[in-house]
DNA sequence: CCATACATACGTACCGGTCAGTAACATTGT
DNA sequence: ACAATGTTACTGACCGGTACGTATGTATGG
């Protein structure tokens, strides 16, 4: 019965990975461990049990694979943002806190190895390089995000505290990733609250 | 009279710049703006105007060459922020003030590249490179110094206002080169006032 | 029912160029 | 003489990228 066949294979079995998924997998834990800049392609495709062609087949260069990746983490990173939104609706206040405490724990993870596109940017501070174009448009929009939020506290100085905070959010991601395990990123919320007071206030 | 000629040569004409002064001078200039990686030795003899022999006769290893980098890097950020500390004796907020806002002004400048520090952090996330060693040493002696101008301010929780005051100054480094003239970085002096203010009540 | 034809997906082997680093020797200035 | 530098040529490893051949499944024609 070749037609059954068919029809279970294509509703229990795994959809049989192609390699440009197990390629994206790949870049995505080395690039983000290792930087994009001290990964190779040969050593993607090794580890993706690929060959190179493959690759070339599914991103027109190494930078595009890059691109790529990033584009990925910035879902991601949408969806713990919004994650944290979600579950204080109508009280941005809570909304940045909870965000923050989670970076913050983040931060403490032995493995923890910042923002992968804040890291992107900083490997590549060529303008128009496609990485970093990725970068540059996930860091406005949560500009504009946190702008907007701040906003919506009430603050009497809306985007210099929607600044402040994406100052402290940049400035946890690094920190996390320089000092690790007992580090100033692991006090990003209090200080944050304090500051969120502090605008508040008049 | 060769005597004269060498006081003469040895006051009046600069110093005979070294081979190895000319090499730190030019890796400095490509290390910081276009990052380590992306620099490599032949680039860097090559405008120097030495040859690499030169190199590895002052350098044992390119590593250790971003290493020297960043301690030349150390020494002029100490520079520039005793600078800010001596203009205000006995007055740790107005210090910390004075350097953000110089940072703040840095930022917006146009070939604002970041800390070269935290720049080569990211560039070497492997534990024990020599370049991420120097780093590392700047950023927890910045962290020391930080908290303890916070306790001399006479906050409540003085290590957390120091960590808070790192992570802002953290955030302006990388916010400036990843949004350039009117990004949040130019906001940093005042939302460290606003953190200090809100750490300082009580 | 089977053969041919085509598309898709993948691998083998290789390209020229650049990487960091070195060996051996010549040149210069003091 | 001596110390610092330059000259030339080279190494082996790795870089990103590609030309070209191969397996497999599927659709079509007889």
């Amino acid at each position: 019965m070749p037609s059954d066949n068919k029809i279970e294979a294509s509703l229990n079995a795994p959809p049989a990975p192609r390699a440009a998924d197990k390629i994206l997998d790949v870049a995505r834990d080395l690039f983000y461990r290792e930087g994009i800049r001290a990964i190779g392609v040969d050593e993607i495709v090794k580890r993706a049990g690929v060959t190179k062609p493959s690759l070339y087949r599914s991103f027109p260069s190494k930078d595009e694979l890059a691109a790529s990746y990033l584009r990925k983490y910035d879902l991601e990173f949408w969806e713990r943002f919004d994650e944290a939104v979600d579950a204080h609706p109508g009280n941005p206040r809570a909304q940045i806190i909870a965000f923050l405490t989670r970076v913050g724990k983040r931060t403490q993870k032995p493995d923890y190895r910042g923002c992968g596109m804040t890291n992107a940017a900083v490997e590549y501070p060529e303008r128009g390089h496609p990485a970093r174009v990725v970068s540059e448009n996930n860091k406005v929009e949560l500009r504009r995000r946190l702008r907007a939020m701040a906003a919506a506290m009430g603050a009497a100085d809306s985007d210099t505290l929607g600044d402040g905070l994406l100052l402290l959010i940049e400035g946890a991601y690094i920190s996390g990733q320089l000092f690790g395990l007992g580090g100033p990123a692991a006090a990003v919320a209090r200080n944050a609250d304090l500051l969120i007071e502090a605008s508040l206030k008049k």
